[in-house]
DNA sequence: CATATTTATGTCAAATGTGACATGATTAGA
DNA sequence: TCTAATCATGTCACATTTGACATAAATATG
């Protein structure tokens, strides 16, 4: 099963799709939520698969419970760049990265 | 002629290399470097490619002239999410800003 | 060579991102 | 069910990033 990305979006509590426009959300814009989607996705999967809860993977990156969660739930308060961070510091390399972000998993 | 990791960082300005541990650089941070600096590379490709001045880009980008150089130049006071939007607005799309990603190009 | 255009570098107030905390919601195990 | 662990969400002081400005350095153009 394999979701659209308005789908996607949706599910991430962006309200994209049928409000698209509403939003007014440029293409770029799209892009980047997708990029921040894309990446939160692959941490919550690197973090579980290292059987990790988010309060430890918090305490290695030292960051806190609140934010991993915040990362996972691909909030638009969290940069790339901790996004990128984190996925390093679980042991993902250029490669997984680049791969997450060119996206459709 | 590939110039090799500690090479492109010192032209960068790093000075990673022979005085790599003097700077006390974890492998996670030298990663993100990297990845800052191929960003860089292919944002001012792209820009040389599309014969705009940086001047003309910061227009694009609602930004200044003086952060797009800095962009340029890979400094450490620059974002990857300011370069992924800055190579979106330049109509790179995620498979390219994947690309630049994956190292090497 | 002038001098005009482009690019580099330093600084700073305002904007944005961050960790930490509190606390509510969800899930797991008895 | 209880109840303990995990995850979600809101808030806020503090930190980092940002656009803008000034100005120097480099590069083109005549």
């Amino acid at each position: 099963m394999k979701l659209t990305k308005r789908q996607r979006l949706e599910v991430a509590g962006w309200k994209v799709g049928t409000t698209a426009d509403f939003l007014q959300l440029s293409p770029e814009e799209v892009e980047i939520i997708e990029i921040r989607l894309s990446l939160s996705k692959s941490l919550k999967q690197l973090r579980k698969d290292k059987e990790l809860s988010q309060q430890e993977l918090a305490k290695d990156i030292s960051s806190s419970q609140s934010r991993v969660a915040k990362m996972e739930a691909g909030d638009p308060s969290v940069s790339i760049d901790l996004l990128i961070r984190s996925l390093l510091a679980l042991g993902a390399d250029r490669k997984d990265i680049a791969l997450a972000i060119s996206g459709d998993l």
